[in-house]
Parts: structure tokens; sequence; C-alpha cells
DNA sequence: CCCCTATAGTTTCCTAGGAAACAAATAGAG
DNA sequence: CTCTATTTGTTTCCTAGGAAACTATAGGGG
């Protein structure tokens, strides 16, 4: 007959924030590497995704990314001013654009994906190759399950 | 004599892509849930901070928080719009102020409690238990080697 | 052909938060 | 006591991205 205590579940009660808290972390790590080199976490993703298929349209690069076409707009834009990709435009539709690394995009991208090697390694490093496959498996069981199809930016 | 395929990785070769992946979209439905009452993530962060620490400073809550001072200056600002906390001037320090929660705050946050409950649940909720105390574990095992203190907003 | 609709990309408006300059108030050295 | 340094909270300026309106073009039914 005792009184049960309120439930009020705090933060750190939920699996989710600890997997937001690592997440934060990692990314914010990531995003200050990357930021030296001259590029945000967004256009280090939009470059990668160039770097396997190029040429691409804008809007199969928001479809990819989860991004609405405003904001790839933007990317893009800010990106053809670094001279990092370039803008082509269709003969047979005028509406369609058609966006490619330049050269120096291309180069810039392997020294990149060091970075998100490095980072990589400084969060995860210490743990067993066992315990990292694992995770990754759950967390990719997770994606599947959810049928989640974009990238994970910002 | 072969010669090395040169090893770019790609986005999803980084466990840190799985977990960001994972969190987005975890974060992004709690999201949804608690716009549905009207407050943003921050907002309920804020909220549970001071039902179990109130009154406070925003300093401290900056602290908290890992967030500036300035944010927290605005996002205190929208609450006491919403009329879920108030601010007092303190008596004795004419720069510092208090932060409460009001009746209708106070009475918000176990709602809020619960939705995140739920989120957790409908992500999570599938593992047995054993798996979501290790993750959790895994988890703060790195929040704590790298003694990260804010809570994770956004 | 003409009109209606759909599609591709852009633009405008809005939000949240960081950085840094700022104002007000206090503390502390002398 | 006074002058300087520090602390507290605010404000301004900036960025990135979403939502939705907008423009231009293409396609398709009649």
């Amino acid at each position: 007959m005792s009184q049960q205590p309120p439930p009020i579940s705090g933060l750190e009660d939920h699996l989710g924030y600890w997997v937001r808290f690592v997440s934060n972390h990692v990314s914010q790590a990531f995003t200050r590497k990357v930021e030296a080199r001259g590029v945000t976490v967004a256009e280090w993703v939009l470059l990668r995704e160039l770097f396997d298929a190029e040429p691409t349209s804008p809007s199969l690069l928001a479809e990819r990314m989860g991004m609405t076409r405003g904001a790839i707009s933007k990317l893009v834009e800010r990106l053809v001013q670094k001279e990092l990709v370039a803008r082509s435009l269709s003969e047979t539709d005028r509406r369609r654009q058609t966006v490619s690394l330049t050269p120096a995009g291309r180069t810039l991208v392997p020294g990149l994906a060091r970075l998100a090697d490095d980072n990589d390694h400084e969060f995860f490093g210490h743990w067993p190759e066992t315990q990292r496959t694992e995770l990754t498996r759950l967390l990719q069981e997770l994606v599947h399950r959810h049928g989640w199809k974009d990238r994970p930016v910002d």
C-alpha cells in the first residue's frame, strides 16, 4: 500500500539521449576538422556523393541527402563559389542542370575522407574491432528497419 | 606487386556516420512529438533542467546545457512568452536573475517526459533489455572518457 | 495547337543558435 | 574611495536550412 513515486523520467534515462550526446560531439569534432579545410559537413557529403556518382542533378542530390531542393540550391551555389563544383545546363531540357566536381573538388575529396577516418578513429578506435562491428550492425539494422534512405547531414 | 586500390573511404564506412544517422532520426521524431505540445527540444531540455534544479541562473543553464549565454537569453525569453518560465531579479546583485518554472511549466514537464519515453520505446523498444543496457553503457563510457559535460540539445 | 498540370530549380521569409560587441553592475587592488 | 577588471545578461550580425511561393520549362489531353 505504499505510494508510487511519480515516474517522471530524466534526460539521461533515454538511450536516444546518449546516442545524441555522442553523435553531437563526434560530429562537432568532425565539423572542426573539415572546416579547417574550408568546407562544411554538408558540403563534404555532397562532394563525396559526387565523387562516386557524377554528374547528377540537384533534385537527385536533394533526394539522396534528405535535404530540400532549396537547401541544395544554396549548397551547390556555395560550392560553385569555392570552385569545387560546376553546374552545367542540359540542352535537351532547359529546366535541368547537372552538377559535377571540378578538378579541385575531386582532388579535395580523398583528404576529407582521411579526416573522416581520423575522426572515427579518434572516438571509436580504442574499442576492439568486434565491438565496432557489432555496434555498426545494430545501428544499420535500425536504419534498415525504418527504411531511412537519406544521408545524415548536420 | 599488384597495385593497391586508392583507399578513399565512403560515408558509410564510419561508425560516426551510423551514429549520426540514427541520432538524427530519433531526434527528429522526438522534435515532432514535442512540437505538437508547442515546445522545441531545447525548450524541453531547459524545462526538465528547471524541474529538478529550480531556481537557477541563465549562466548556469548555459553551462549545463552547453549553450552560449546569448542563446539561453533568447530561449528563456521564448519560454517567458509562453508563460512556462518566469524570470525574477536578484535584490542583492542587480546583474543576476533567477529562472523558475511557472505552474503551467511544471505541469507540462511530466507529459513531455512521457513523450521522451514513448520515443525511446518506438526506436529501441524492440531490443532486449540487455542490448539497450549494453549500448547505453558503451555510450556513457565514451561520454565519460572525454569528459563531456553539456546536455545534447538540437 | 492550346491549356492544364507537373517538374526543376530559385527565391523569400522564417527560425535557432554561435560569435562577438555591448551595457550594467560588482569586486578587488591600491 | 576610486579605478580597473570581471561577471551577467542582452543585442547585433551572421550562417544554415526548412517551407512555401515563384519562374521557367516541358508534357499531355482535348
